[in-house]
DNA sequence: CTGTGTGCAAAGGGTTTGCAAGTAC
DNA sequence: GTACTTGCAAACCCTTTGCACACAG
């Protein structure tokens, strides 16, 4: 079967019509970093605003994307690894934001140690979120 | 002088204003938890939301109050330690959401060690956001 | 065929900008 | 007196909701 993206869909009980196909094609081909509004109307021009919303909710409800925290206040999404499903969504990743070129990247490997709480509290999960320069702009300047 | 308010603002180069004085109040009032937009309309009920802005935003520039990421995707904002000024700011710690509250608490003590990055990286800053249930909270469940 | 997805219009919420009047220093 | 601050109106996003039509399964 030569239908990657309709089988991705489907894997997460999301039926397979084309918007959704542009809007998960786009995320593939981004490699690992987020997407935010701008990357869409430049991947995908004649996108309906309002369309994109709702392919994004649902997306993320099946888990096959969450939310990017970048630090930025906007929302960016990207690719969820494959263990995220419509049950729930298990990320290990920091977010990282090159203040060259304002893009947000997932930066694979662990996390470090869960963070130490006041007593009393109870953590469900957590975030990290780094600025600063990514390879490519660190080299340019 | 009894004018802790007034004489704080002056440290921070700002101008002693009725209004300026009411919101670091409303600041001062809180401890260690964040302020948004909800906070101030029910603690300042008759300040213009135009103003508001504008004095947070005052605030933030001269090293006063800094914004609390909390993963709400809504912006808060909590009083700087000593150290940050116009110069800019520095922090250590990181923020706790409660879900039941729904308060942010700037959590004291220092972050872990910074995180590791990929070759090439630079890192200028990170925050870490918890979400979780806080001492209240957890204790009423 | 049935339930879901799409597109347009309209509404909603948060935030910013322009400008005239008021105020701190 | 001068520069900064305030308040109101209007404008500007971004995002959500309602509804009629189209489409996947």
């Amino acid at each position: 079967m030569e239908d990657v993206l309709g089988k991705r869909l489907a894997d997460h009980k999301l039926r397979s019509t084309e918007i959704r196909r542009q809007v998960l094609g786009a995320f593939l081909q981004s490699g690992n970093h987020a997407l935010g509004k701008l990357e869409f109307e430049s991947k995908l021009p004649d996108l309906d605003r309002i369309t994109l919303y709702r392919t994004l909710r649902s997306f993320e409800e099946k888990g096959l994307i969450h939310q990017a925290l970048d630090g930025s206040g906007k929302p960016k999404y990207a690719l969820c690894a494959e263990q995220c499903n419509h049950h729930g969504h298990q990320h290990d990743h920091a977010h990282f934001r090159c203040d060259g070129c304002a893009k947000t990247i997932c930066l694979p490997g662990n996390l470090n140690e869960a963070p130490r709480l006041p007593e009393g509290f109870r953590m469900t999960k957590y975030y990290l979120v780094i600025e600063g320069l990514c390879d490519g702009c660190a080299e340019t300047l």
